[in-house]
DNA sequence: GTGAAAGCGCTAACAT
DNA sequence: ATGTTAGCGCTTTCAC
């Protein structure tokens, strides 16, 4: 519509409606105890003026703003824009704006700062990125303060109102079940950072697919990352050191397993036909490279546009459809071409 | 300091202090008519109640809020992390928080909605981030807003105050430099999409470098990508078809060379020893591949905070100050394990 | 240099 | 079912 001078206000419209200020109020609020007809009244005159409210005099008299929150720790970055990418997806449908907050990595003021937030800004709600969701210390403040907040995690740790979880434990077990149909018996695996219950997750499902197929879990087969690149190349070095090198290795994220296929490379060993590797997220470069990496999909968008939904509801003051809004994730194997057969010469050897 | 029951408000500290509510605001402002020692008094006040302003009824007054807004597209998300992480480390301290706004690819009415998202939110400035940035319409949109911004780009398409440029086209030549001193007569080149500027300037530097070392530019060398992964496996085979195979292949971004690189590997010719391959951008995947990739580092974490120290100057009404803070910004060309020396046995051919 | 009153655009509480 | 009054926390008049 053509832009007048000024932008209309509520005032404008109660003018234009023939009716009061509050009547406008209750429409926008979409208040039941407005007649049918004022209703539309009110419709019309707002449609003809172009109005739309202005949050921030909402917000200062709601006390509370038409934001949300997304926290994150600022380490790996490839993974907080699938998820912001879905948390923009559902919130700006709902009527919220994004306000993205990394928080300073070994700062451990980072809760106080979360806090100085919300209080400043008001936040509707916030959503936890892991690994920060795990944290119990974060979680108690939440719960003090008047703001929602929906977690993201690998660990069902909340009810269904505030979380939304992937089962990577299972999917982990798909792994390595892949890995076994395979042929492999003798699997190495690269667990996260120590502290990390994802990683502890993920460990727990390679685990519980190996005892259920009667396969030892070997004390030399595990080595320790921290999810970064650098340590699954020297994790994939320690493995693949001794005498008798596993024929596949799991690592706890992808990152890590990239790095294992750099050092396979570089000691020569061929992936797949000589040995196969498996990532956890599939990060957009799990594809571009060769061989392209099997992994599982972590289905990071989807898993943000869940979490809003559900701190959309929350945020309505409907606990019970944010609990009703899918909470668990299951996970996609995603095959591709660093996972084949074990190879002939070695087959049946599984220590 | 101890969390009261409510937080405090202009009036407490009003109280607190002995003065009025306008003096307290005119600390809040830095304004300059306030005496050394009410300002202390006032001041003091404020600490001891541990007291902030609220965003939100200083915006409502203000007509403006504190909030600076990220406006790009939603295709290369990697991009834009890097960028985020930069606009925020100076947008905090400067006391403005971030609102993140994709504009979803393909619709024709983005500008529309991110004149609605300024309206709405009354944004004090917005960063816009490539391709968008080399958008006449938007600025055009921009300077007739009240709203402040600055663009990143690659082409210097506005004035110091109002843009962070790098400077794409002399560091594509100095990657052709590299190669040619590593005895590459015959290099091919994957452009990037048509309508870019900043893939038009990287070609430019291309062939800057050429012409320069006497070097004729074969059309059968260029082939067009569109800056996406496919489009550079695409590219390198037609390039890689021919009888005379260039010995290096540069691309206009890091997806393509990536691309590039799964192409030779599937063609089974071995990297960098039968062919160099260089990209632009040095995203994190770059470095972890094998062989990894040589590439340009964008320094997009430092634009990103050279972005937000312009916004933040423009929107304390200093255009002057905004403009001396560093607006070019050169690239490094990155050197690793994807070039080398020409093959013998093709030296010489330079067709 | 400082303060009192009015108002930014909206909603809550209490009428009617 | 609708309107009136007061107020959210701050800044802008314009006095003094």
């Amino acid at each position: 519509m053509a832009q007048n001078s000024k932008k209309a206000t509520i005032n404008d419209v109660a003018r234009e409606a023939g009716v009061s200020k509050k009547t406008v109020s209750r429409v926008i609020n979409k208040s039941p105890e407005v007649t049918q007809k004022t209703y539309q009244k009110v419709e019309q005159a707002i449609a003809r003026l172009d109005y739309t409210p202005d949050p921030q005099a909402r917000g200062l008299s709601f006390r509370r703003s038409f934001l949300f929150g997304l926290i994150y720790d600022n380490v790996n970055t490839a993974f907080i824009a699938d998820i912001q990418d879905g948390v923009l997806d559902k919130s700006r449908s709902e009527g919220y704006e994004l306000v993205v907050h990394p928080c300073e990595h070994g700062n451990s003021q980072w809760i106080d700062e979360v806090r100085l937030l919300i209080d400043r800004l008001k936040l509707a709600g916030v959503i936890v990125l892991p690994p920060l969701s795990e944290n119990p210390e974060l979680v108690k403040m939440l719960k003090g303060v008047d703001c929602e907040y929906v977690r993201i995690l690998s660990v069902p740790l909340d009810d269904d109102a505030h979380m939304v979880q992937s089962d990577d434990r299972s999917a982990v077990a798909q792994i390595a079940d892949h890995l076994i149909e395979l042929g492999h018996r003798n699997i190495g695996f690269i667990h996260g950072p120590k502290g990390s219950q994802a990683a502890a997750e993920r460990y727990a499902g390679f685990s519980d697919a190996l005892l259920r197929n009667k396969l030892k879990l070997l004390k030399r087969n595990l080595v320790w990352g921290d999810h970064s690149f650098a340590s699954g190349v020297v994790g994939a070095h320690k493995l693949l050191g001794g005498k008798t090198r596993p024929s596949a290795i799991v690592a706890s994220n992808d990152e890590m397993a990239l790095g294992a296929m750099v050092a396979a490379a570089k000691l020569g060993i061929d992936v797949p036909s000589q040995l196969s590797i498996v990532g956890f997220d599939d990060e957009p470069q799990a594809a571009k490279i060769y061989p392209s990496l099997t992994t599982v999909n972590h289905n990071l968008k989807r898993m943000g546009q869940l979490a809003s939904e559900k701190l959309a509801a929350l945020c309505r003051n409907q606990p019970e459809q944010a609990a009703q809004v899918q909470s668990v994730i299951c996970l996609d194997l995603i095959v591709r071409e660093s996972t084949a057969k074990v190879p002939p010469e070695i087959q049946g050897n599984d220590n």
